[in-house]
RNA sequence: GGGCGGUUAACUCAGCGGUAGAGUGUCUGCCUUACAAGCAGAAGGUCACUGGUUCGAAUCCAGUACCGCCCA
């Protein structure tokens, strides 16, 4: 079921690889949550999506973020469960099966209501798994075995619970009252399915006249229709203009009736004239005045958006229509004096598509305000749930704060149908809003306590209603678990750990969950909840079907593989919460930034390749983990470098910085270790020799810690490559733990193997111990030392050439003693090498000679010695950089201590002058036109033994990546070389002799821009430094830096301007 | 009208007190034995504007402009 890496393709195909490993994994049930073993619950329960719905980039990007943590925490060892499932979508389902009946010339009451319902069941069994699948296309790791919705029995029996005990508390009353209708799905909606939308309306000012004669008043309204249904008229208390008509009367226009004028607080007297019409029938806010001055409650409306019988002529007519009639009519009667132009917001049906009617109607409602204060208690003392961003908490108790009572009943077929029986034998057989009412689990309880206390024979009718979509959700994060029966996952995963969803529900969904959970388990529901924002089109624009601007995943998905896909969003996301935007060309269906990540994949894949074919047939468990004693520099570094990616990796993901890291990893895949390590180790690949293997360990390990790192973001890629990497039998990437800092130290001490002491290599009780492993170990020291001592002979020469005063030999000879000491010490446990003595002696004799004459001789230099010491020591062994150099420069105080950590900063900061280096002899090349492969000869010359001594350790490096043949690291250089073109990086001279033809006037503009430029930097540095005020107020570290910077600033500019000269 | 977010390279975005970064795109070389979905190199920025705080501001504060979202 793998790939080996024979026949590793150079290009990665996610089609086949991305499909196969979704079979197994469900296949094998791997993420099915177990709540017996052990490990701290990790538990989400995805946001369910409407079961008619099709994936949408919405759901990818959640999908995505929930499955990266989701699969993150399964690998650091928690119990993890993933919680799949849909909603029912009362609305949706039942708009999509009378659609399906118009064609077919019914409507659902032709049908009744069973027959409907068993249609609806019909298309949820055949089509309902759509979304589902389309979930699994993402590669969600969610546990299958556990999918819910909504209408699932032991979820619909959570809502009959929860219903009646919200009942039996007070919390569920029924009441006549305003609610959003819809008059296209004709039913009561929610105010989460209402969208306010600008429109370019009117406002049309009507004359009505006073009963008394005495004049008219001037009203306003953008609904003029509602005039049919006016009780009253309003003003400002405080608005003089009208204090005199307060009390008196209109007569109202055409159905003339005689209505009040009052004053309310509510009327803003800067709207339209000051004067307001007042429908409470037909408007929230004229309900509550009407509620508090007495008016009358006037229904003009039918539930079908048509005028009913109180609007006189207009009977019958739809609402828009009786609106332009109505117009003409008071046009004609000389009530309308004007219209005008008007934008204002008008509230639509998010489902029937057309303008929401208040409309006033008996319905069953939730009481908010005990609900939301638990809720809001939990968030103000305990911050619970946490937000993260955590400027959603405020959004979210503002919202908690001014919940309205929640109309949880709709008038649909379609749903959880509402538990109350209406005793209809009290009212003639028929519901109406007095009809006494039984609310129980189910007709039989209802029955039985009906005849308790209306006696035999009554007869019982279940409300038809069914409730909102919405109160089921509100239960999803704990009767998906069986809350009802306390189960055991219940107990296990409950509360779950965080909620993964966009703001734009926030108010909604999350309010609901917090309340009724708070009320239900006496628990928030989740411990965060992570919002994130939305996927923005390529112009930035909100993706909506009414738009049609939408970009379709799965189109992505087919194209660049869901790892791209998925890599893409997530990389996209930093600072939780912000819309990103995805770049998209609708010409060509292409997605540069989804390329981009397809390419990412591809890169590993071919990195993956090359270090399989170069294992020679060997996993990393039959490599071994490398031995830190064995480890070359570069070894060194790329394991510093994973270790601190990992560490990285961890920080951001434990704080939901998923893009952060995203990028993190890239920059180290791509970076670190394609364009740097791999290179770097070729040529050892080619050779015979323990070096050879060290490599291959150190590949091996790494590249399989990269696969684990990556793969809650790549979750199909890394399965593959892990598996024809590892060539295990029945396991899984998904499976294995995360990698964590330093694991490879961990392992070797939890396992008996010899403590790995760098010291004990160089101390003296090791020897008589050699195994072939220690004597290549040395070996390979030896042959570093080596390399490091060849160029020396010539600085010594220098120093011999320059300074020839017997006093100065004096002090090189003492100085010698005294560091021949020094390095005597730290060296003595070489002498189990072959030849080591005599080559300690010579480098012992010429370091003596330089050290001493470089430091020694000054009294304020021996501090920076002491330093300079150190950081020779970490050169030759820089697993040896937490040992302590004692204060005294002439003996080093080793002590032995234990490698706490293959994070090595100086390391990593070593190794950047290397890799500048090779930059700038290959910027170098390009600048006089080298051809890619041909060989140069360069010489780097550099006064500093620090910068030096790296340069020279890491030569074979420089010599490969910067094709060189011939390479000469120097502290001067011997005689002027006219015809070389200079680089610099450090304090380092780069010098590459100029062969052939060459363009001196253009090499002269480049040198001269790179010098203006140095200049620039230099005299911006200076007049800092110059600024008595800096000098005095910033924190001396930062000075310091300044200090620094311009000095070698300054080195720079100063060799650029020998060149420039040379030049001429 | 109230609240929140944004404005940094041609594009998409990082950076949030120490003097500017990535990916994509562009330009120039390369089919270099893992990768042309690639490699090497280069060009490209008054960090929206105006003030303030500070030795020092893309970064903090205030205001302005524009874009977007939520609520009235």
């Amino acid at each position: 079921m793998t790939t080996t890496p024979l026949n590793l393709p150079t290009q990665y195909d996610p089609k086949i690889t991305e499909q196969k490993w979704q079979q197994h994994w469900e296949a094998q049930q791997i993420f099915k949550a177990d709540p017996k073993k052990p490990g701290q619950p990790y538990c989400i329960v995805i946001p369910p999506p409407n079961v008619t719905g099709h994936l949408h980039m919405g759901h990818a990007f959640n999908t995505a973020l929930i499955d990266t943590l989701v699969r993150y925490h399964r690998m650091c060892g928690y119990n993890t469960l993933c919680l799949p499932g849909t909603d029912h979508a009362s609305i949706a389902v039942q708009t999509l099966i009378e659609k399906e009946l118009k064609t077919e010339g019914k409507n659902r009451d032709d049908l009744g209501r069973e027959k409907f319902l068993e249609r609806a069941w019909e298309w949820r069994h055949k089509s309902g798994g759509t979304i589902v699948n389309q979930l699994k296309r993402l590669g969600l790791s969610a546990d299958w075995s556990r999918e819910r919705f909504t209408l699932d029995e032991n979820l619909s029996e959570s809502v009959k619970e929860a219903f009646v005990k919200l009942y039996e508390e007070g919390l569920i009353y029924r009441g006549n009252y305003l609610v959003n209708w819809c008059p296209e799905s004709q039913s009561a909606v929610s105010d989460l399915e209402v969208e306010n939308k600008e429109v370019a309306g009117h406002l049309w000012h009507f004359r009505y006249p006073l009963t008394d004669g005495s004049g008219f008043v001037e009203v306003a309204t953008t609904r003029p229709e509602t005039m049919l249904g006016d009780t009253g008229v309003a003003v400002n208390p405080h608005d003089s203009r009208y204090a005199h008509l307060i009390g008196k009367t209109v007569t109202l226009p055409i159905v003339n009736r005689e209505i009040p004028i009052f004053a309310d607080e509510l009327v803003d007297p800067a709207f339209g004239t000051g004067c307001v019409k007042v429908t409470p029938a037909h408007d929230p806010n004229d309900l509550t005045m009407g509620q508090r001055h007495g008016l009358k409650f006037i229904n003009i409306m039918n539930k079908d958006g048509s005028l009913n019988e109180n609007a006189g002529v207009f009977a019958g007519q739809d609402r828009f229509t009786a609106r332009k009639n109505l117009v003409k009519q008071l046009e004609i009667e000389g009530i309308l004096i004007k219209t005008e132009d008007y934008t204002h917001t008008v509230p639509y049906s998010d489902r029937g598509k057309v303008p929401v009617e208040p409309l006033l109607s008996t319905q069953w409602f939730v009481k908010i305000e005990s609900l939301s204060k638990r809720a809001l208690i939990c968030l103000d003392e305990e911050n619970d749930p946490e937000f993260i961003p955590q400027r959603w908490s405020k959004v979210y108790r503002d919202w908690l704060i001014k919940l309205k009572d929640w109309c949880i009943s709709r008038q649909l077929w379609w749903g959880h149908q509402i538990p109350a029986w209406y005793i209809v034998s009290e009212t003639e057989g028929k519901i109406a809003d007095h009809t006494p009412f039984i609310v129980a689990h189910n007709q039989e309880e209802a029955l039985v306590k009906a005849i308790e206390k209306y006696g035999e024979g009554v007869k019982l009718e279940q409300d038809p209603d069914v409730l909102d979509t919405w109160f089921s959700s509100g239960l999803w994060p704990f009767s998906t678990l069986g809350w009802l029966e306390n189960s055991e996952d219940y107990q296990r995963y409950f509360p779950n750990t965080t909620m993964v969803t966009g703001f734009d529900i926030i108010f909604f969904w999350v309010a609901r969950m917090t309340m009724m959970s708070g009320h239900f388990t006496g628990q928030m529901p989740f411990k965060d909840v992570y919002i994130h924002g939305l996927v923005r089109d390529e112009q930035g624009r909100k993706m909506s079907k009414s738009a049609g601007n939408g970009i379709d995943p799965l189109l992505l998905v087919d194209k660049y593989g869901t790892d791209a896909l998925r890599y893409t969003l997530i990389r996209e996301v930093a600072g939780a919460g912000q819309d990103i935007s995805l770049q998209y060309d609708r010409q060509t269906e292409e997605s540069p930034s989804v390329e981009a990540s397809r390419n990412f994949a591809n890169k590993l894949w071919n990195a993956a390749r090359f270090v399989m074919m170069n294992l020679e047939g060997k996993t990393p468990q039959q490599l071994g983990n490398p031995k830190i004693e064995d480890l070359e520099l570069c070894d060194r570094w790329i394991l510093s470098r994973f270790n601190q990616v990992v560490k990285q990796t961890r920080i951001n993901i434990n704080k939901y910085g998923l893009g952060e890291s995203a990028k993190g990893i890239y920059e180290f895949i791509w970076g670190d270790f394609c364009d740097w390590y791999i290179e770097l180790v070729k040529g050892r690949l080619r050779q015979d020799n323990h070096s050879k293997v060290v490599a291959q360990q150190t590949l091996a390990y790494v590249l399989e810690g990269i696969l684990k790192l990556l793969h809650p973001f790549m979750p199909h890629i890394t399965e593959e490559l892990w598996q024809g990497l590892t060539l295990k039998e029945n396991e899984f990437l998904s499976l294995q733990s995360y990698p964590e800092v330093d694991e490879i130290l961990k392992k070797v001490s939890l396992d008996t193997e010899p403590k790995i002491i760098i010291q004990d290599l160089i101390s003296p009780e090791n020897q008589g111990q050699k195994t072939t492993q220690e004597s290549q170990e040395t070996e390979e020291i030896l042959s570093q030392i080596l390399n490091f001592v060849s160029n020396f002979p010539q600085d010594l020469q220098a120093i011999f050439n320059n300074y020839k005063s017997p006093l100065i030999v004096f002090g090189l000879i003492t100085g010698g003693l005294i560091t021949i000491n020094v390095l005597g010490n730290l060296l003595n446990g070489l002498d189990k090498i072959p030849l080591a003595s005599q080559i300690l002696t010579l480098i012992g004799l010429i370091y003596t000679g330089w050290f001493s004459f470089k430091y020694l001789l000054k009294p304020e230099s021996r501090q920076e010695l002491k330093t300079k010491i150190d950081n020779f020591i970490k050169d030759v062994f820089p697993k040896t950089s937490e040992r302590k150099t004692e204060k005294k420069s002439t003996s080093i105080n080793v002590k032995k201590e234990r490698i706490t950590t293959l994070i090595n900063p100086q390391l990593e900061q070593q190794f950047e002058l290397l890799i500048g280096a090779i930059r700038s002899i290959r910027n170098l090349r390009a600048e006089i036109e080298i051809k890619q492969g041909a060989k140069v000869t360069a010489i780097l010359q550099s006064e500093n033994i620090e910068e030096r001594s790296i340069l020279e350790e890491g030569k074979t490096y420089l010599q490969t990546l910067g094709k060189i043949e011939n390479l000469t690291i120097t502290s001067k250089l011997e005689g002027e070389m006219k015809q070389a073109i200079a680089g610099v990086v450090g304090t380092v001279q780069i010098l590459i002799p100029l062969t052939g033809i060459v363009d001196i006037p253009a090499l002269g503009a480049k040198l001269e821009k790179k010098l203006a430029k140095l200049e620039k930097e230099a005299d911006s540095l200076n007049a800092r430094l110059n600024n008595a005020n800096f000098v005095n107020k910033a924190p001396a570290d930062v000075i310091q830096t300044v200090k620094d910077n311009l000095e070698e600033l300054q080195k720079q500019a100063e060799i650029l301007r020998q060149r420039l000269q040379n030049l001429q």
